[in-house]
DNA sequence: TTTAATAGTTCGGGAATATTGAACCTTTGG
DNA sequence: CCAAAGGTTCAATATTCCCGAACTATTAAA
């Protein structure tokens, strides 16, 4: 019965939008989920070491921040990044971001 | 006696630079240090509706992030922007957070 | 030279957030 | 139908944040 809710972009505040990005973990999910279109929870994962649920717990704040959207298929919860509407909500933001992230 | 120590920009993690500005109040002080050039503690006040103490404590993580340098001249403490180091830093990363910033 | 005012910092405790183990829900394979 | 896979939700613990009260340092006034 998981059904996820995702904001309009612009119902998103900039503050909102920054601290999801400013954790490490989440930082590292946006990233992989920028280079690989689609990703179940589990491929998301900045790392193998990370409950369940704080992996689920992060991906929420991504949901509400207008980072990512969600959807179910089968039993898989299938995440992208809303890169374009993102951009269109932050211009140069997300490019800023991702290209000052640590190696 | 207050001295305060400031980081160095390499020592920075773009997390801690990403939290500091992920604050509305933090933001607007940044926004305005930027226009200012240097200002005291309590011109540097989002509004005055914010506690001494409070607003104390987010220069000091504005300071942790390398974003601002404080200098003490007589009772005043004066703050100003380490905008250049903190771009050499961060390319593109300031201008792209105070260019969405809301109005 | 006291005295008082200005400009902030620091400390401590309550409020708000984050993390995560345990229990739970759904879908699919056998 | 039963068990496993893939996640979510809940609740308890841990962490972080906010702000009043007390404090420090510098300057102005008396």
């Amino acid at each position: 019965m998981a059904r996820f809710t995702h904001p309009r972009l612009e119902d998103v505040p900039l503050d909102l939008a920054l601290h999801a990005l400013a954790d490490p973990n989440r930082l590292e999910m946006v990233a992989r989920l920028a280079a690989a279109e689609r990703l179940r929870c589990s491929d998301a994962a900045p790392c193998d070491a990370i409950p369940k649920s704080t992996l689920s717990n992060h991906l929420k704040l991504l949901r509400a921040a207008g980072l990512i959207e969600t959807t179910q298929v089968g039993r898989e919860m299938i995440n992208m990044l809303r890169r374009s509407e993102f951009d269109s909500r932050f211009p140069g933001l997300l490019d800023a971001v991702l290209a000052n992230r640590p190696a």
